[in-house]
DNA sequence: ACATTAATTGAGAATGAGTCTCAATTACAA
DNA sequence: TTGTAATTGAGACTCATTCTCAATTAATGT
């Protein structure tokens, strides 16, 4: 199952490291994992104490760094009101369009963006890792409102 | 001139929202115009008071917000060491490019690649008004380093 | 030039996300 | 089971940014 095999890569990932999996590392994992979409680290916390389960604000912070450097999640971005992750296990790599007036994130992938921003790196002598790409404006529904 | 210029659209800008053009926000407008590259509103801080100028932390954060809503800069990404800006006067619309090894910044335009976005803007109904991407990886000194 | 008045300033307090400390606890290999 | 190094958590701390509000000042009209 989906759970499982993530629980196994992060397992496999601290082992490798000399790091131990604990309770309060579990339970951050599967509310980390049982996220759809974005969340944010004190959400997540929240969520943790609401269903009776037990860490505490710094081991989420902790936990989700680790989780960033075994790729199980992605920190999208930085915002006026802290840092947004992502879930990536199960999801593939994507960007968003972000409207600015409703607040409706739309992810979307293409396979021609991706392979151009390939062959701008290497017209730069740059070998790309990974990146991010935001664009902000007005989604369908707000830009009927407008009218 | 330039400056001369930037100081007008600033003006006209203010005046328009009854805001007043003073001393503070002059200087702050020159400093940043002054800037070549990227900054952060600490060292714009600094700046101005090593030049014997007169301008508080709070002024330059409050200017900076307002330049940014004129297009005079524009606010490229919040680091874990706060904000960065960028003039955008005289300089046109790019990307970057981030060496995760030496910090290199590399910038760069690509015409195909702002079709390309707003084609896929069209394909979600979607009215684009900005974005922003940043390539994450190895420039070309470091790749040569490791090797 | 002068008065009027609302916008602006700045010192320092307040906020808030994230990190750090360190004594107590715990995972885990032998 | 034991030994030991990794981990935890409460709360102190950091640091960027915003807020407060009394004093100052830009802009407008006379
Ligand atoms: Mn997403
Ligand atoms: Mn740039
Ligand atoms: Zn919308
Ligand atoms: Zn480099």
């Amino acid at each position: 199952m989906k759970k499982a095999h993530g629980k196994l890569i992060f397992g496999t990932f601290l082992k490798d490291r000399g790091l131990r999996f604990t309770k309060e590392r579990s339970v951050i994992l599967q509310k980390t994992l049982s996220c759809s979409g974005h969340f944010d680290p004190e959400s997540l916390y929240l969520q943790i104490r609401e269903a009776g389960l037990k860490a505490s604000r710094a081991s989420v912070y902790r936990t989700l760094s680790i989780l960033c450097e075994c790729g199980l999640i992605e920190r999208v971005k930085k915002t006026e009101r802290g840092t947004i992750y992502e879930n990536m296990f199960g999801h593939e790599h994507h960007d968003h369009m972000l409207c600015i007036q409703c607040g409706n994130l739309i992810e979307f992938y293409s396979e021609e963006l991706e392979r151009l921003q390939e062959a701008l790196c290497k017209k730069q002598g740059f070998q790309g890792t990974g990146h991010n790409l935001e664009i902000r404006g007005y989604c369908r529904k707000c830009r009927k409102k407008k009218r």
